[in-house]
DNA sequence: TTTTCTGCAAACTGTTTGCAAAGGC
DNA sequence: GCCTTTGCAAACAGTTTGCAGAAAA
């Protein structure tokens, strides 16, 4: 026997996800499993809500008031992030030390685009050296109108 | 009698404000008046809760509805900008084209800390140009600990 | 068997909205 | 006098919390 199951269909944030969850001591749950699993698949930021609709959708249904709870866990675990990019709601992705990256989102339509800088995480990593606070993490976000918005601006009905 | 009291305490922001709110169409209500009076001379970013306090300390209280609807018709005239530094509370702040500024945010204590950094702006300018959004605008939090959080950890009671 | 996890429902908190009275023009 | 602005209270939405039953170790 062994654990396979659960753990071989994962790539390696999921096989980390389960160790880190393991070794801090939580058991496995069937609500923290579904998560995992979503949560692995997913591109880019969801909401709380968005994850309940996608959860549901593929008839793994779990109570809200878990999702904010493994997502608490995760992020304390370094294992996702909460972001905001604003109207107050909270947007959760997979943390990976290897993509590491920011958000555009679309003042019209509310879509949340990642991308990456090499430029900008250069800019940040030099003035954090010298600001006051000792800074441990960052987060930027652009605003503007993507691409399909302005399109459609363009060519009104 | 004359409009001194209201108009001729006005940095430039103060008196571009009322131009605009004019030009627009609104009227001088005394809730507009109490809260351009208190963000003129606002450093940096506040939470309603924490206007609606300031307010009502030096006696001109006004009720929180209407702190959250003349904020919202500054922001959309440019006025004040609104900014979310995490735990989905929106903070507002005077936006002067000249004292554009981006946060550093303490992890321990909450404080909020203004920071400007030239490489920074013209990274997010440069890549801007590349993104397949039109960019019209952006924030920068940085997270961390500040130097009082971080003596108070240094030395235990 | 013991401890953790989960779902439900209720409580909270920040924000928005409807409406009648007060105030600007 | 007409129309805007204001304050109050109720409505809302996202999030958190308490608790009892289900499930993992």
């Amino acid at each position: 026997m062994d654990g396979m199951s659960t753990t071989d269909s994962g790539t390696a944030w999921r096989r980390r996800a389960e160790d880190r969850l393991t070794d801090a001591g939580y058991r496995r749950g069937g609500a923290r499993t579904a998560l995992l699993d979503l949560l692995d698949e997913q591109r880019c930021a969801r909401t709380v809500l968005e994850i309940e609709d996608e959860l549901r959708g593929s008839g793994r249904a779990i109570g809200r008031a878990s999702i904010y709870r493994v997502l608490d866990e995760l992020e304390q675990l370094h294992l996702v992030q909460r972001i905001e990019v604003g109207q107050g709601i909270a947007r959760y992705e997979r943390l990976a030390p290897d993509h590491h990256h920011h958000h555009l989102v679309c003042r019209e339509c509310g879509a949340v685009v990642p991308f990456t800088d090499d430029g900008l995480e250069e800019a940040i990593h030099r003035l954090s050296a010298g600001a006051g606070f000792e800074v441990t993490g960052h987060d930027v976000v652009l605003h503007g109108s993507c691409a399909a918005c302005r399109a459609a601006a363009a060519t009104p009905a």
